[in-house]
DNA sequence: CACCCTATTTGTTGGACCAGAATCCCTAGT
DNA sequence: ACTAGGGATTCTGGTCCAACAAATAGGGTG
């Protein structure tokens, strides 16, 4: 079997395969490797989960390359024991992804961005659930950041997403997301439609400040230096 | 398929498993996800590529954790080259770290810190080997950004450590670490000394774009020009 | 041009057998 | 009677096969 492995990675290798070409079909292989096509559909799986190949029904495996991504989503995984600090060093590090992008996010910002924005803001006035609120609202930050175009930070961003969502629900409990998360986000689309980008980090950094702020205090009342897992 | 793998990890997760701990087998994960075979075990071979366990003949899955040295092994891999998309990604954002947190940065700098950071830099002048010199680059970055004790933010530059080592390397290839790289990193740690957030931006920012810069001229050579989907 | 249909390919299932490691059990020696 | 050794048994992952389900790209048809 991992030596399957290995005859796939020599094909790659040696048949000069780029992104976006197609290995042979998982029956080709098959008689090529001399193998059952579950051997080598279990050769293909690891491929996979390496991110090199992305495989769909009726087309095949496709060379990819999110080796990193994969990396990242290795973290996932992790025990997960969100102590206070975490919190806060996810906090800061949101900070400086969405306010310390702002020169290249208005660089690249369009139309269809803001629009976007706006829907997804929008959305938050017909929720009354604060666990779907915050999904909401991380989906927001994450559209943010995907207008950088730039697949590892999203790749980041999607890793922290289970910290994100416990700091939004915190932050939200002791106030109203129908009118103060939505204000604030309206307020941050505003400045970048305006393309203010002074405006932009202001708005965007007391957004983020106001929520860990409540947040931490809740933690305090509670208590809670540690959570599950 | 992907749904056996969220449940063997909710199982882990749920049972409270730790690394020693073994699984069900094969046949029972069969019954209690309702899956055959086959699929629980193309699912098992993505748990273990991810260094969640460790599967042996009789003795079943075993509970492991070589997450870490499974993310260096996916770019270990010589099947292909990092692609330029992660290549670009990567130093942009490595660029938003470095010279985003400048602020930060400025606020939490000791002495101790401005002594380190000489002292890795010396180092180069006593190295007569790339990869060895990437290593003391990497090193030079990262105690640049321990600086800002954010442990978010150390674990992500770890896990991008091998594509940020072959960007050093390939930028290393056209021009002397000994004179060049040294003398870059004395600028950026003299900014430093003088609390000059201004020149330790722009030297530190002209540092990151020259290594890449070469690296894009060398890709661009070999006649790698395409990037991922 | 839009719609549908078919052939191809991956996804999943159930079964079968093998090799080898762990375990149990029987036997022989003390 | 007790223990150590060795062999048989059993259990488990590893591989293979044949068939069907589901998705979909690509062609054919109106």
């Amino acid at each position: 079997m991992d030596a399957v492995v290995e005859q796939i990675r020599a094909l790659i290798a040696d048949a000069g395969l780029k992104v976006g070409d197609n290995l042979p079909t998982e029956r080709e292989l098959c008689t090529q490797f001399n193998a059952s096509r579950n051997t080598v559909r279990e050769a293909m799986r690891i491929v996979k989960a390496y991110g090199l190949v992305d495989v769909r029904p009726k087309v095949g495996a496709t060379i990819t390359d999110n080796r990193l991504s994969r990396a990242f989503e290795l973290f996932s995984f992790n025990t997960m024991e969100v102590s206070r600090k975490t919190f806060s060093d996810v906090q800061a590090f949101r900070d400086l992804l969405e306010v310390g992008s702002a020169d290249r996010l208005l660089d690249r910002l369009t139309d269809r961005d803001i629009e976007d924005l706006y829907g997804i803001n929008n959305r938050l006035a017909e929720i009354s659930d604060i666990q779907e609120a915050s999904e909401v609202d991380y989906d927001f930050h994450t559209r943010l950041i995907s207008i950088l175009g730039n697949d590892a930070i999203m790749d980041v961003y999607k890793v922290m997403k289970p910290v994100v969502l416990r700091i939004m629900q915190k932050g939200k409990t002791r106030r109203s997301y129908k009118t103060e998360t939505y204000s604030e986000h309206a307020g941050v689309i505003d400045a970048l439609a305006a393309r203010d980008r002074l405006a932009f980090q202001y708005r965007l950094r007391s957004h983020l400040m106001i929520g860990f702020r409540n947040f931490s205090e809740e933690m305090e009342a509670v208590g809670l230096t540690k959570a599950s897992a």
